[in-house]
DNA sequence: CGCTGGCACTCGGTATCATCGATTGCCAGA
DNA sequence: TCTGGCAATCGATGATACCGAGTGCCAGCG
């Protein structure tokens, strides 16, 4: 697609640009690039890599930006996801090391570190409870008419749900719900659509019902919990505030972000780290960020995804290696 | 403190500013407060409230502009809560009729509600849950040496620790360290000293003590969950991208969001609203920030507090407004 | 034929300067 | 005690010029 010296102008300029955010001219480009040519044969080729849609020049007589195409040549030619210094090395594997409990606060955790390795947002989407097995059911009274269905699942996820009640219900029609359901669900998972069968006691059968119908349904969207990591860097990244704000404001949607990260996963073959670049995400928005994004796998199955958020101008070779690092130790801690 | 005119002065600059955010000058005074005196009376007011430390200039020949201690004046003395319109207090309704279902999730959505009527970011604290009594104690096995114990709190609040067992423990033993601590444990709060009496069964005793230290550890802060809404509207209260970093960053630190609002609680006498304003909050990056904060009441008990966190030229009337209406509904909404 | 040095040209950024207008402080008079 | 008048202040705005980074093009060189 393009030969090897373009491509060769086109790397220095997208490094230059994601190191300095200047617009970058032939001189420094000649001076930098390995290539040893004059500034006038660089100029050439970045007038052929303008006409190309590789790069774009803010105004005549500034140097070269590039385009979206071209960080996507860039991400997908020209660079390898490339090694994190020694000492975030180091901060990952203390992290890890570290790290236990409960999933929740691990991924909330993993995002802030993501965040700070990359001083970039971080997104770490959880994995689906679906797969997930019934360890325990129990329905709790809370007060006359309401009660609470609690499910423990198998991977340390709690689900719960808010019931209210027709009717006033003693502890023994709970706990005969309670020990009707585990039957029938403990081992199970909540996405299968679990038929409970009739016990006979209508009320009895009412209550299961309306805990099947409250676990249910929050399933589909609820789960999906995404953990924002630093959010605040995203300030750091543009200087108008006004994109700062409309990029925060997408960060808070959580349904906006995690469909963000499954259409990004989806997108490309499925070889570990995927990225979208700017007007490829589809939110205008987010039309001068990018998204890096890798699969986390426990017990060897895709599941959930974590990623960084951050300028079209982003450090990749970076970001990518911190993306592909930390979503595999936090795989591997899960897994165990 | 202040005579008649001075306040009256002090409170069209405060007016005027929050609305235009433009330094404030004499002429304008004397044009729009209700006093009819001309602008060089009114500069000479002026200039006495800047030298008391009320007003300053940010340079000469510019209007005035409110200090903190302005600020505080106005709120104190020359401002009531206020209204909210029409069309919001509706907006707040139809929020609590609608809204039930778990607390966790009527918390976040009260602090959209919030952001949303007052366009700053909004703060809720969960209410603690020491006085919160337990409903159901359950310790659930999930793989060989991992268990998980679950209470469930007469609140609606589910609480969940995971255990790393020294060695593999059965079914059976998991199930007899279940019903030995609901013995004990349910119909008191977590925050008790409970004490568990040993049952002879040294093993037994030992995952029922490792139960209780997991509870007992993240009680003490991990409970004093937030939820910060509409962070990204403090974007478009300044216009310096620093300044939205720095309160960005701070928004992200749970723990510093919940102890300044405790903070800003206890100032003030406790008859509901209180204010804290700019350098009073005694965080640097917020020197720029307000808070508006009012306790919520669940079943007469002043518990969790919500608030609003604005640029020191907040409006403060309507903010006051509407934490006082969210925090009246809100609590009220809980206790049914 | 491709690369290079030279050169005119473009155009944003910066500095300088004058002007304008909003606003002040002060003072003398009502 | 208030007011109108007035000089003074100082940021904002705009015009102007200049500088420099960078470009595109062209003629010549290897």
């Amino acid at each position: 697609m393009l030969d090897d010296r373009k491509a060769a102008v086109l790397r220095a300029v997208v490094r230059e640009y994601i190191e300095t955010a200047q617009p970058v001219g032939s001189a420094h480009v000649a001076r930098t690039g390995d290539l040893n040519v004059s500034p006038a044969t660089v100029r050439n080729e970045m007038a052929a890599l303008e006409r190309e849609g590789y790069l774009a020049q803010p105004h005549t007589s500034a140097g070269r930006v590039p385009t979206d195409q071209g960080y996507r040549f860039f991400v997908d030619q020209l660079t390898a996801p490339g090694a994190l210094p020694a000492p975030q090395r180091q901060q990952v594997r203390e992290f890890f090391a570290k790290a236990h409990g409960e999933i929740e606060s691990m991924l909330h955790d993993t995002s802030s570190l993501l965040s700070g390795l990359t001083s970039y947002a971080a997104l770490v989407l959880a994995p689906p409870s679906e797969r997930a097995t019934v360890r325990s059911v129990q329905v709790v009274g809370l007060t006359d008419r309401v009660a609470m269905a609690v499910v423990v699942l198998s991977n340390g996820t709690v689900e719960k749900a808010m019931l209210e009640l027709d009717a006033e219900l003693g502890d023994e029609r709970l706990a005969a719900a309670t020990s009707h359901l585990s039957a029938h669900l403990e081992g199970r998972s909540l996405a299968e659509d679990t038929v409970v069968p009739a016990s006979g006691d209508r009320r009895l059968d009412g209550l299961v019902t309306s805990v099947l119908d409250a676990l249910g349904s929050p399933g589909d969207r609820d789960h999906d919990q995404v953990y924002v990591g630093g959010a605040s860097r995203m300030a750091a990244a543009f200087d108008a505030v006004d994109t700062v704000r409309q990029v925060l404001a997408i960060l808070e949607q959580q349904y906006v972000v995690v469909s963000l990260l499954r259409e990004v996963i989806d997108n490309e073959g499925e070889q570990g780290i995927s990225v979208s670049i700017g007007t490829e995400l589809g939110v205008q928005p987010l039309a001068a960020c990018s998204i890096v994004v890798a699969p986390y796998e426990i017990e060897g199955e895709a599941l959930g995804t974590v990623g960084v958020l951050g300028p079209t101008r982003m450090n990749y070779p970076q970001a990518m290696a911190a993306v592909a690092i930390v979503s595999e130790r936090l795989g591997r801690s899960l897994s165990a």
